[in-house]
RNA sequence: GGAGCGUUGGUAAAGCGGUUAAUACACCUCCCUUUCACGGAGGAAUCACGGGUUCGAUUCCCGUACGCUCUACCA
């Protein structure tokens, strides 16, 4: 039996015999994602990425990025840079790629188009495709012509082919005119009529369609570039896909490129279809968009985009403070769980316990609540030191610069359990290298007293001896006069931690203290102490 | 309009013929903490509806409803 590891050559056709044990499913696997390059890059897409990867490194296949530029008309200048670096970013590299080369080159359908022309021609050729020269306007004719309230969006299909400009009803010897003539024409498949068209998709089952129900979607177009649906039959064939993961919105176009398969390249050679569910809005329906982002406050795309042509912006989960690891969970846990209650998983344990039959199928309303705790999980569970250097840059920007780096891993170890987000540790943090501007005396005025004046003057004055400037001292030097004055520590405390946090928040105020040293700890006392007398 | 796909608490979801219908997020209450957070305890679902099949259906089958996707020389 071949291992699933055996290179596919030895197995079968590159030794021009057909194993008898070496099946498809023994070839090592090879998933794509093929992404046009048009602008950000989608938190659906990433998951497709993320489901792709983790199959064929579950499986030990390669992961392939093609790129599916066809559409001349929606270049996009940097989109195709920023997808790569989103996936850099996000620890999704693939193994063959425009940039990482590989043996299937190239990897831009924009490369490789004088190969389509030529299946497409073949399928003219066995009949199961036709030329068309329907003109943009004739096609509008026709369907303003044949729109009723029954039939809202005809189709160009087995019905209306017949009355329309192609090889079907113009005849031969037209027909070659035109094409001498260099008349622009398209190449349409000629879906059969009442073939019922099943497959299995890895995800949903068996699934089939009725072929008289789909219409003869153009396959090459005017300016001789593929459409997707030829173009993803024959890269996949030719980049050797076994398993072909997409978009629920692909499902109906599917009959189509089975057919295509069947004609082309053979049943038994196409790739395992599964169509993943799809991340639907937070509230309402309809696919998750850019705007829902824009509208709701929570990014859309895995990092900044800015659209060259219009200069729309739009912030990435990166740039919001999200962490490649709680991004990638994320995403994974969103339509997928390993049945277990356990939520929390690294790339390595998802690509160790990642299956197909267990996505689930009904799409799933985004969460950013959600979201954000898996972030915070991810904060707590990291080392500080994994994103230290990223968090140092917020505070630079602050204009905080951190000089002790030792003080700066303490401290974020101090608060991290506090921290949502990357930028919170600015909130969170900045206390311990520069004093709070803002204080909230309003929280200490209304129970302060002369009393608890006077025990701050003498606190100063005790501290300002104190031997050792450490937690226990300061904490017990705190209590005792506390005691001395007859008021509870407790109504002490929080004035103490307003003057050294400017607000109701943070670490324990003694842990506080210890790290900003006595020279600090002393001057914000005074300075609240001012504040309130005035 | 048509086709396809889907439907378990507000959200994500486990369940794969017999369960007190897990778990997580969010929310509320309480405990811990005289801050905030972390942590802990508790609180919510007659599984869209109607028929079957079965001794027994959230689980299998068929309808209905609802939702989504597609219906371009875009992917």
């Amino acid at each position: 039996m071949c291992s699933p590891q055996l290179p596919s050559t030895l197995c079968g056709e590159g030794l021009g015999v057909r194993y008898y044990l070496c099946r498809m499913d023994a070839k090592k696997v090879r998933v794509r994602f093929a992404p046009s390059p048009t602008g950000g890059l989608h938190l659906g897409g990433v998951r497709t990425v993320l489901f792709n990867y983790l199959f064929a490194k579950h499986f030990g296949g390669d992961f392939i990025l093609r790129i599916e530029d066809t559409d001349q008309t929606r270049f996009v200048e940097g989109a195709e840079e920023y997808i790569f670096n989103c996936l850099e970013w996000c620890g999704l590299v693939p193994d063959e790629s425009a940039v990482h080369g590989g043996p299937y080159g190239p990897y831009r359908q924009s490369e490789r188009k004088p190969l389509y022309l030529e299946y497409a021609e073949q399928l003219v050729k066995q009949g199961h495709a036709y030329y068309a020269f329907d003109t943009p306007q004739e096609l509008e004719e026709m369907r303003t012509k044949f729109k009723t309230k029954e039939n809202p969006s005809p189709q160009y299909n087995h019905e209306l082919r017949g009355y329309m400009r192609n090889a079907l009803t113009l005849g031969e010897a037209e027909v070659a005119a035109l094409l001498a003539t260099g008349t622009p024409y398209v190449i349409r498949i000629k879906m059969p009529e009442h073939e019922e068209i099943r497959f299995t998709d890895m995800i949903r089952g068996e699934v089939s369609f009725d072929s008289s129900l789909s219409d003869d979607k153009v396959l090459l177009k005017a300016d001789g570039m593929p459409t997707y649906h030829l173009a993803v039959v024959i890269d996949d064939y030719l980049m050797k896909i076994t398993h072909a993961f997409r978009g629920e919105e692909w499902l109906p176009s599917a009959p189509a490129h089975v057919l295509l398969w069947k004609y082309l390249f053979g049943l038994e050679n196409m790739p395992q279809w599964a169509h993943l569910p799809l991340i639907l809005k937070p509230e309402g329906n309809g696919k998750l968009s850019k705007r829902d982002g824009d509208r709701l406050g929570f990014p859309v795309f895995a990092m900044d985009w800015t659209d060259p042509r219009t200069g729309e912006a739009a912030t990435g989960f990166k740039e919001r403070g999200f962490l490649p690891e709680a991004f990638i969970n994320m995403l994974a846990a969103l339509g997928w769980n390993d049945g277990t209650a356990q939520e929390i998983f690294t790339l390595d344990e998802l690509v160790e316990k990642f299956s197909m039959d267990r996505v689930h199928k009904g799409g799933a309303k985004f969460d950013f609540e959600k979201a954000k705790w898996f972030n915070q999980e991810w904060i707590k569970r990291l080392p500080v030191t994994h994103y230290a250097a990223k968090v140092k840059g917020m505070f630079a920007e602050k204009g905080i610069a951190i000089e002790d780096d030792a003080k700066f891993y303490t401290v974020l170890e101090m608060v991290k359990e506090r921290c949502i987000l990357l930028p919170d540790f600015v909130q969170q943090a900045s206390f311990f290298f520069l004093a709070p501007v803002e204080i909230d005396t309003n929280s200490i005025k209304p129970k302060w007293t002369a009393q608890k004046n006077q025990f701050f003057i003498e606190l100063i004055r005790a501290y300002e001896l104190i031997p050792y400037w450490q937690h226990d001292d300061l904490e017990k030097e705190f209590k005792e006069m506390a005691a001395a004055h007859q008021i509870k520590p407790g109504d002490l405390l929080l004035p103490l931690r307003i003057m050294l946090v400017g607000g109701k928040f943070g670490p324990g105020v003694f842990d506080i203290a210890t790290i900003i040293g006595k020279e600090d700890t002393l001057a914000r006392i005074k300075h609240t102490l001012g504040l309130l007398e005035a």
